[in-house]
Parts: structure tokens; C-alpha cells; sequence
DNA sequence: TAGAGGATTGAT
DNA sequence: TCAATCCTCTAC
């Protein structure tokens, strides 16, 4: 198949990456189990505003993998309990990276399923900490490669540039001005997408 | 070194 | 509307 090159996560607009990789296909092996799942939300953060945890260029020992370049994994637990998924983008020194929300499942569903404990696929990836579970990512996979692991994107489905809607962000009241940035993007009328 | 709070979720 | 749950960051 054909895997996504770490050069197109170097693009320096996160948005434009952030709409780009809807309707591409997430991978992930765990334990020989192969799982996948298209992307159907996601939502853009950049150092230059409030809404990421890198502004203003902090680093943090959290934080350190986003200021790597582009093309690998930000995995962090939020609210002491959720693993949320985040690709680092642009090249190394700019912080910037894209929050996966929520996947339409393809592949070893069976699989997701079994680590949610559920028999319904419904909504079990609607949103950033379960896809992450469904998935199997967890913060071990913070700072690993997309081109080179058990954790890689492929081209997926065609997305005509109608079918995706910009809105707000999920959950970063904190930031003020910047939490009206339209720098959520999802797929029009997909059941997949997360509610909130 | 202690205390506050968070890029969420599911139950009440 | 609220608790679960724990790591990270900040202030002292």
C-alpha cells in the first residue's frame, strides 16, 4: 500500500495538514494485530497560539516531541486518564502538530472491540481518548516515527474539499482569542465524528 | 515539594 | 452536571 512520506508532515500549515489527513488510513500493529481506521476529525495546534501546549515556544519536558521535526507521534495522558494522539508537523524547532479526534474503523475491528470490552462498533472511536484505546496507543508511542514502526498512515479514501467543515475547537476554553480559531475539521455528515 | 488543573468520557 | 484519575507544570 502506499504510505504517507514524512515530507508531507513537514508542510509548514498545520491547518492545510490538518484538513489533508482527513479520510487518510491510521495503522497501528499491537501484539500482531493489525488495526485501521480512516480519519474523519482532527484539529490543528501551533506554537503561535494559545490553544497548544507548546506557545510561545515552552518546552516542557511533556512537550519536547513537538518541537522534533515532523512525522512523529505526540502521545499524552489528558486528564489522567485518556492517551491523546497527536502528529507533529513542520520542521524541527516549530511545535506544531495535528490532534486526531476521531477514526471510521476498517481494519481488525474485532480487535478494537475486545479492547474497548464492547460488541457494537458504534462510536467507539468518536472521539480523541477512545480512539486512542481502540487503537492500542498508549504514551509508549510518544516520539515514534510514522515511516518507520507499527504506526503509519495511508492514502485511504478521496475527500472532495465540500465534504470538510471547519469549526472551533473541543475543550480549550483557556485560550482565550485563539479558542475561536476555526481549527477543528471533520468529515460533513459522517457518523464517526465525535459529540461532544 | 505541594497543589491545581487538564486538547475527555460516560454515568447521573 | 459531575466524578474518575494521575501526570505535568507552577509556585512556594
Amino acid at each position: 500500500m502506499h504510505q504517507i512520506h514524512k515530507s508531507y508532515f513537514n508542510q509548514k500549515d498545520v491547518t492545510r495538514i490538518a484538513k489533508g489527513l482527513l479520510g487518510k488510513e491510521l495503522f497501528t500493529v499491537v501484539n500482531g494485530h493489525r488495526t485501521s481506521g480512516l480519519i474523519v476529525e482532527t484539529e490543528a495546534y501551533s506554537y503561535r497560539e494559545r490553544g497548544c501546549h507548546a506557545f510561545n515556544n515552552k518546552l516542557t519536558e511533556r512537550n519536547k516531541v513537538m518541537f522534533e521535526e515532523g512525522g512523529i507521534a505526540y502521545v499524552y495522558l489528558c486528564y489522567g486518564i485518556h492517551n491523546l494522539f497527536n502528529i507533529v508537523t513542520n520542521e524541527k524547532g516549530k511545535a506544531d502538530a495535528v490532534l486526531i479526534r476521531a477514526l471510521q474503523p476498517r481494519l481488525g475491528t474485532v480487535h478494537m472491540l475486545k479492547r474497548m470490552k464492547v460488541d457494537k462498533l458504534k462510536r467507539i472511536t468518536s472521539g480523541p481518548g477512545k480512539l486512542t484505546k481502540a487503537m492500542g496507543i498508549d504514551r509508549k508511542w510518544n516520539g515514534v516515527s510514522l515511516t518507520n514502526s507499527d504506526l503509519w498512515i495511508e492514502e485511504g479514501v478521496k475527500v472532495q474539499s465540500t465534504q470538510i467543515m471547519a469549526a472551533t475547537r473541543i475543550g480549550i476554553d483557556y485560550a482565550g482569542q485563539d479558542a475561536m480559531l476555526p481549527w477543528r475539521f471533520y468529515l460533513k455528515d459522517n457518523e464517526w465524528v465525535s459529540k461532544w
